[in-house]
DNA sequence: TCTGGGGTCCTAGGACCC
DNA sequence: TCTGGGGTCCTAGGACCC
């Protein structure tokens, strides 16, 4: 038999976030919007119970946010980042093998473990999880990713599994698949979904055992991975580190919309130095940056969409050469008299090159470019992002991105730790904690 | 239906080569 | 000018994930 694995899946995880310091919250419908406070991203239970959908406008639900006392926050990915590090921590002291596979998620490789009661050890696991994070998870154990994808998903739709379930036994698995929908499967989307049903695949079992050569044609070998999946053969491996990224993307919609080259420069500007801090991070140079531009395509205003790719012949990771060919770029594919909704950048192509052999090529100083970079990826490290920056990111930023709702980065910055509040007892804010033992965040 | 951002993998088809 | 087979590389587009 192969290794059990386990997915540990937190439970409404941005929202739960925001509740953790702010304990009046609790009860109440939380909802946490994308970038721009556009759409819902994630709710908290009581918000999926009065039935706000992921993925509405905020403004859809301004009668029922009334009505319910729903709470509504801005993103705010420092905090998320930063609890979900506590999460993959605490996850670590259960097996050294962990892949971190999203800020919410992680599977846990427990071969070795097979003699053990799974379930009570997935319990274990989230009881403190809850104990030491406040986050509350829920575990599904199987044979193969897929499946514990499956008993995680059913563990948290039906309360009387408390949040665990393992799928190593087969009766129980085969129920279990019965009783999942096709849409519910990881790796089977909305087009996919369509197509099984109008096939008369209706649920995971009736997919563990259709036509596996029908399956490869229609839904290409990714489609057959599943299937052998489900049958609890595994083919998808674990990854322990990231695998360095092949691209990397910056781009973001503008507060408002944006007419003038200079404001699409500033931002494009902003996203090369971050898009390319990142691929310094995995000490990648690039050979090939993109820039797009484009308007709101749900707009009724009049529409243009362009891009333009620059080939780097030596690989880069200089900032200011990379600014070079974006401005360039942006000069190239910006027409004006347009209401612009959102500028992006991408760099790809990239080589993992000494960065010493860079040097022997051409005729840039790279030596010397690559100490200003490094200098200032030093110093932002250690004094915060963006302290030092290029002025060509721009000062104002009038086009930036809303975030009217924000919660404080209460883990992260010294300036937001939680505060106690005038007027409330100790006893009172003692209460309010009291669920939750903060260890480790006393700084 | 509305309107985020950042990724991955697979396939088909064209360009080009021998 | 037509005809054969086989291979590689690249890109665009489509599917999926969170």
């Amino acid at each position: 038999m192969n290794a059990p694995v386990a997915i540990v899946d937190c439970n409404n995880f941005y929202a739960s976030c925001e509740r953790i310091f702010n304990p009046e919250l609790k009860g109440k419908p939380i909802v946490v919007l994308s970038n721009n406070d556009g759409i819902i991203v994630a709710r908290s239970q009581e918000a999926k119970d009065i039935g706000i959908a992921m993925g509405q406008p905020l403004f859809k639900i301004k009668d029922m946010m009334r009505k319910y006392d729903i709470r509504v926050f801005s993103s705010n990915y420092v905090l998320y980042g930063d609890m979900s590090n506590r999460v993959m921590t605490t996850l670590e002291q259960f097996t050294p093998d962990v892949e971190i596979y999203s800020i919410d998620e992680a599977f846990l490789n427990l071969g070795g473990f097979e003699r053990m009661d799974l379930d009570e050890y997935a319990r274990e696991i989230r009881r403190k999880m809850y104990q030491w994070t406040g986050i509350q998870v829920s575990i599904g154990v199987a044979s193969t990713k897929t499946l514990s994808k499956i008993a995680n998903r059913f563990a948290k739709k039906n309360k009387e599994y408390e949040g665990v379930l393992s799928l190593m036994n087969a009766r129980l698995r085969r129920e279990v698949l019965e009783k999942t929908d096709v849409y519910d499967i990881w790796g089977v989307g909305r087009q996919y979904g369509k197509l099984l049903k109008k096939h008369g695949i209706n649920n995971a079992y009736e997919l563990s055992i259709a036509d596996q050569k029908w399956v490869k044609k229609r839904m290409t070998v990714m489609g057959l991975r599943t299937v052998y999946e489900l049958n609890g053969i595994p083919c998808i491996s674990y990854e322990y580190a990231p695998p360095p990224k092949k691209a990397i993307v910056s781009s973001r919609s503008f507060g408002k919309a944006v007419t003038e080259l200079r404001d699409v420069k500033e931002a494009a500007a902003l996203f090369v130095s971050r898009a390319t801090e990142k691929m310094r991070e995995q000490n990648s140079a690039t050979t090939m940056l993109s820039v797009f531009i484009r308007t709101n395509p749900f707009k009724n205003s009049r529409q243009y969409h362009n891009g333009v790719l620059a080939k780097i012949k030596i690989p880069t990771d200089s900032t200011a050469e990379l600014l070079h060919y974006a401005m360039k770029g942006i000069d190239q594919i910006y027409r004006k008299g347009y209401q612009y909704q959102k500028v992006g950048v991408m760099l790809s192509g990239f080589a993992q090159i000494d960065k010493s052999q860079l040097a022997l090529f051409d005729t840039k100083d790279r030596v010397k470019m690559s100490s200003i970079t490094e200098t200032v990826d030093k110093i932002n490290l250690q004094m915060g992002k963006e302290t030092v920056f290029y002025a060509s990111t721009g000062i104002n930023r009038d086009w930036g991105t809303k975030f009217e709702h924000r919660s404080d980065r209460f883990t992260t910055n010294w300036h937001e730790l939680p505060k106690v509040k005038a007027g409330v007892t100790l006893k009172k804010q003692l209460e309010m904690f009291k669920e939750i033992n903060l260890r480790g965040f006393q700084q």
